[in-house]
DNA sequence: TCAATAGTTTAGAGCGATTCTAAAGTTAAG
DNA sequence: CTTAACTTTAGAATCGCTCTAAACTATTGA
């Protein structure tokens, strides 16, 4: 049901966000919302454009990536100081970080259960709560 | 108790460590780990040092920041995807970071209680489990 | 005390991810 | 259509950080 129309849907989406359906909005929108979750860096979709026979430059792509975290269609995850990674589940969840590889994956939200959080310091507020489980892969048998 | 002696605190550590006691490391040396916990950038650290009269290039903060971390008398936090803070408080804890300034506040490893956390995939064994509270000031009143 | 050696610092070049600029190309309106 | 608003893009610029290799310094053991 989700996947139906799949065109139609993220031509949707981008004209509920105000942004006018280009070429290489509509191609990208595609690349990452059909299908099921996913965790990009502008590099990497940017790479994939290419092989799929889509011309976007790469400048577009970083455009095109903080236009849909702007209209809540993706969110950054930061996990790694040297780059940004992209998500597409936008709800509430938290990700195990393989360091070795930089593969990302999602545990959802209420898979992990936090208590005692100490109150925000006076002056501010929550914005999100972020877990990260980092792991080792362990070398092949 | 902690806090006596703090020249030869230092110099002790560098030995303990196998670093030479230069006179660059005691000086970054003595500014990290004298004093409460910090969380500073190289950058930070640099211009501290500037102002204080000692004379260090950043390339030597950098080499120092990280020769620190690999001797566990630092650890580093990626809270940012542009910049990397490291860390004086070794234990295991957690984390509030606010957005707007870069300002980092440590959150003790037994104020927040993570249950339910589920097991590592196949193949991986949970390295570290960081929670970054992220918080944005709001305007004075 | 004083080499000789191993380790350290540093200026400056280099790198890689990301952002910026401004000119050319598109889309939406009217 | 025509026009105005928006979008894409190549290439330059930025920025945090790392590398290189030459100049220093701490350590060692005659
Ligand atoms: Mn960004
Ligand atoms: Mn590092
Ligand atoms: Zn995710
Ligand atoms: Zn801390």
């Amino acid at each position: 049901m989700t996947q139906e129309r799949p065109y139609a849907q993220t031509l949707t989406r981008l004209r509920e966000a105000g942004l006018r359906p280009t070429r290489q909005r509509l191609a990208l929108g595609r690349m990452l919302f059909e299908g099921g979750d996913r965790h990009v860096t502008a590099e990497a979709l940017h790479e994939e454009a290419q092989k799929a026979g889509v011309s976007v430059s790469l400048a577009t792509v970083y455009n095109t990536l903080h236009q849909f975290t702007e209209a809540d269609l993706l969110r950054e995850v930061v996990v790694d100081s040297s780059r940004t990674y992209f998500d597409t589940n936008i709800d509430d969840h938290h990700h195990f970080f393989i360091e070795n590889d930089g593969a990302l994956m999602d545990i959802a939200g209420d898979e992990i259960t936090i208590a005692n959080l100490p109150k925000a310091p006076d002056g501010t507020d929550i914005a999100r709560v972020d877990v990260i489980v980092r792991l080792h892969s362990r070398p092949r048998s």
